[in-house]
DNA sequence: CTGGGGAGGGGGCCC
DNA sequence: CGGGCCCCCTCCCCA
């Protein structure tokens, strides 16, 4: 007895959850472009797949191998089984990089289809052998290769460093596709395209054998054995533990997850480009207005970590290089998009204008933020805030910056305020052990390379940004602890309870629930406390007025 | 309802 | 680049 139609409506089924994000927990980034999807399938169409997503809620393709249009056209295939050749190019052409990509990510049917259509046409091919397990090997650090993907989540911290470190910030590509701009001043220019970093942010461990990561239920500890449950399954290749709460999309926030329904909201989420207001902005122009963006928002207003920054759906062909690739549905916000409505400045922009259209698993990135309030400008100048139709043109505009622009001249007073009220003896006086002393503010340091850092905390541009929601950092470090939040990664659990962490010092802290211990202690009352910060707001309780 | 404490989480920044 | 610390925001609980 078999239904006929079973597994194609099964599939149908998982292409419109796919369409609409629904589930999805996975994230694919190709070059600046993402793409939503769910590991099952994945891992069911491909090793390579299989070996990469079983750890990892995120997987940078090497953009050598795969570009955007052609990976849209896989993911298509992948859920439907039919090859939808590109408009874009010629069809050898495009069969020529469908093999390169299938290849590479050893998709043999897809493969042995194109060498049948190149075949078939007479023309030999001529992509390039993508042998990604284990002759790309050498540069699986890019590629987050399946063997170390998995020791990464084995505990192998140095594995686990060499494969997390910069991982979605190295950007080692191409200008082209520049939508947030940095001047040229900063060599580091973050900008990820895919191609040269890795596929996950991750970044650290505890040197705990545990999996990692992929638990984001905040309350496990009423669940430990649900948590170690997580543990095993993610070794066990079971792709559709809490992970899927995790990336599966563009939903996870985590103090929401524990308020609402994390998929359903998506939808919601998507539309919340810009969250409320935020203070200390020490940025112009549109940067403020990014800056706003981060997820601190209360939830009741449907906003979480990635939703600020992701919107979901595929736009028109035109917006291609910018990463967006169109598909069968209609973009959510397109019309918002295309007029260059200026969405930034309304949190709760559009949730009216685009709910009800149905969303899709292309995931537009930081661009659309960018690009939303400039029409066709899509290349913009963080400093000025310029909008520019290409990235030459914009590179050669960001040229025009000399570096004492980026410094905030305006903002001087609020700066030296801050200075102030940041300093400390150490920094904010030079002294003979501290010889490094900042041209703007009053602090020294030890070494050039801390100031340097420090100098930058003065300029105009943040050059990392976050390659899910856009959010601009002066530091790499800081940018990729930030994309643990967006990818649930919690690498740190308390032995006691289960709870995980992002930051080891936060496990530290947490500890003290558990010994009891209460090394802070007012001086005015005797009052004891675990956590420093809860002393300093104890103490404004002793200072304040009232 | 409100204030205070506990605690989770994020970003900035220095080492 | 990671660790550590500081600051802030926020939520929850409880008196």
């Amino acid at each position: 007895m078999d239904l006929p139609n079973h597994a194609k409506q099964l599939l149908l089924q998982l292409n419109q959850q796919r369409a609409k994000g629904f589930l999805c927990d996975v994230i694919i980034v190709v070059e600046n472009a993402l793409f939503r999807a769910h590991k099952n399938i994945l891992a069911a169409s491909s090793m390579y797949f299989k070996s990469l997503v079983l750890h990892d809620n995120l997987i940078n393709l090497d953009t050598d191998m795969v570009n955007p249009s052609i990976f849209r056209q896989i993911l298509d295939f992948i859920y439907t089984g039919k090859l939808l050749t590109s408009a874009d190019q010629p069809g050898e052409q495009n069969f020529n990089a469908l093999l390169t990509a299938a290849s590479y990510l050893q998709l043999h049917d897809l493969a042995a289809l194109c060498r049948k259509k190149l075949k078939r046409a007479g023309k030999p091919f001529v992509g390039k052998l993508g042998v990604p397990s284990i002759g790309r090997m050498g540069r699986s650090h890019r590629l987050s290769a399946p063997t170390l993907a998995h020791m990464r989540f084995s505990g192998s911290t140095d594995c686990t460093k060499e494969t997390h470190s910069n991982d979605l910030s190295k950007g080692t590509g191409p200008e082209e596709e520049v939508f947030l701009s940095t001047p040229k001043q900063d060599n580091s220019h973050p900008l990820n395209r895919g191609t040269g970093s890795n596929n996950s942010l991750n970044n650290s461990t505890n040197g705990s054998d545990q999996d990692l990561g992929l638990d984001l239920s905040k309350k496990s500890p009423s669940l430990p054995g649900q948590d170690e449950g997580t543990h095993s399954d993610s070794h066990t290749g079971s792709p559709q533990s809490a992970s899927a709460s995790v990336t599966n999309c563009a939903s996870y926030d985590e103090s929401g997850l524990q308020k609402r329904d994390v998929n359903e909201s998506m939808e919601v989420d998507e539309n919340h480009c810009e969250a409320g207001p935020k203070k200390n902005l020490r940025h112009v122009s549109r940067l403020k207005d990014w800056d706003r963006s981060e997820g601190e928002k209360p939830v009741e207003e449907g906003d979480g970590t990635i939703p600020n920054g992701v919107i979901v759906g595929p736009l028109s062909k035109e917006r291609i290089s910018g990463g967006v690739y169109s598909s069968d549905q209609t973009f959510q916000c397109k019309e918002d998009m295309e007029n260059g409505k200026d969405n930034s400045e309304e949190s709760g922009h559009s949730e009216n204008e685009c709910s009800g259209h149905p969303s899709a698993n292309y995931v537009y990135r930081q661009e659309g933020f960018e690009t939303v309030p400039f029409g066709d400008n899509l290349y913009v100048c963080i400093p000025c805030g310029k909008g520019f139709p290409n990235s030459e043109q914009l590179n050669a505009h960001v040229e025009t910056h000399t570096e004492e622009e980026l410094y905030i001249k305006e903002e001087d007073s609020y700066s030296k305020e801050e200075a102030e009220d940041l300093s400390t003896p150490n920094t904010t006086f030079p002294t003979e052990s501290r010889p490094f002393k900042c041209s703007v503010c009053e602090r020294s340091y030890k070494d050039p390379a801390t100031l340097r850092q420090h100098e930058k905390t003065h300029w105009l541009t943040r050059p990392f940004p976050c390659n899910i929601c856009g959010k601009m950092f002066t530091q790499r470090g800081t940018m990729t602890r930030h994309m643990r939040s967006h990818l649930g990664l919690k690498p740190f659990a308390c032995e006691e309870c289960g709870m995980r962490f992002t930051r080891q010092y936060r496990l530290t802290e947490h500890m003290r629930v558990h010994s009891g211990e209460k090394p802070y202690e007012c001086q005015l009352c005797g009052g004891k406390f675990t956590q420093q910060r809860n002393l300093i707001s104890h103490l404004r309780m002793h200072t304040s007025p009232s």
